[in-house]
DNA sequence: TATATATACCTTGACAGGCGAAGTATAGTG
DNA sequence: CACTATACTTCGCCTGTCAAGGTATATATA
C-alpha cells in the first residue's frame, strides 16, 4: 500500500484519465476497476481520488452528472472533455519521458578506478 | 523543467542514494551530475537536495564529513552507510514495482462495445 | 579596482497532493 | 436488527518541492 503511494503520487489525474478514455464513469467503479487490473496490489484512497475529480473537473478535463438511478446510492459520473483528452496524451508522454530519466537516474554510479 | 518535477517527486533520495553508491560526493557535485547524465533535462533544485541531504542523514542512511580542501569553497561529503545501501536497493525494487503499475494504468481503458 | 561568474552551502516560508478519519445515505443479507 | 457493500463528501494534518534570500571563496573580465 504505502509502497507505492509515494511514488504514484503524481499520476493520480492521469489514472483517472486514463479511465475515462475508456467511456463515462463514476468514482467507486473507476477505483474498484484499478484494483483488478493491478490485481489488488493498489488502489486510490477515496480522499485522493475525490480530490482528483474535484481538480479535474475545475481544470475542465472533466465534466460531471448524476446518475438517475432508481436504486441504489446515487453515483456520479465522468466525463472526459476533449481538453481532457489532450491532457492525458500530454501527461502520458510526461510519464514516458521521466520513466526514461528516472531509470538513468537510479542505476548505482561505478566506482571511479584509482 | 515543472514537468518533470511533480512526476520525479519521490524519487529523490533513491536518485542521491544512487549517486553515492559510486563512492563519496558533495551536492554541488552530485548536482551536475545529474544534469550530465539527463543531458542537462533534469536537476535538482538546491532546497531539495539540501533538504534530502537532511533527511537521509537523518535516518542514518548516509553520513557526512568536511572536505579537507585549502582552496575553493568547502564542501561537504557525504557517504552512504550499510542502512543506505539497503534502502537504496528497496527504493529501487519498489521502483521497478510501481513502475509496472503505473503502465498498467495510465493505458487509456477500451470503449466497451454496446 | 570593480564586477561578474562559477563554485559551494544553508534556511525560511508557502504551496500542493495524499490521506486518515469521520460523516451521510441506500440496499441487500444473515 | 445489525452488518456489509455501495457510493459520495469534507476537514485537517503531513510531507516533499521549491522560490527566494542569504553566506563565502576564487577566478575571469572590463
Amino acid at each position: 500500500m504505502s509502497i507505492t503511494s509515494d511514488l504514484i503520487r503524481g499520476h493520480t489525474d492521469t489514472i483517472i484519465l486514463a479511465s475515462l478514455m475508456g467511456g463515462d464513469s463514476y468514482g467507486y467503479k473507476i477505483n474498484k476497476e484499478i484494483q483488478l487490473k493491478t490485481n489488488n496490489q493498489y488502489e486510490l484512497k477515496e480522499a485522493t481520488l475525490y480530490t482528483a475529480f474535484k481538480r479535474l473537473e475545475e481544470s475542465g478535463c472533466i465534466s460531471s452528472y448524476w446518475g438517475d438511478e432508481n436504486t441504489g446510492a446515487r453515483r456520479r459520473y465522468y466525463s472526459i472533455t476533449s481538453d481532457g483528452r489532450q491532457t492525458y496524451y500530454r501527461l502520458k508522454n510526461d510519464w514516458d519521458f521521466s520513466k526514461k530519466l528516472i531509470d538513468i537516474l537510479i542505476q548505482a554510479g561505478h566506482k571511479e578506478e584509482l
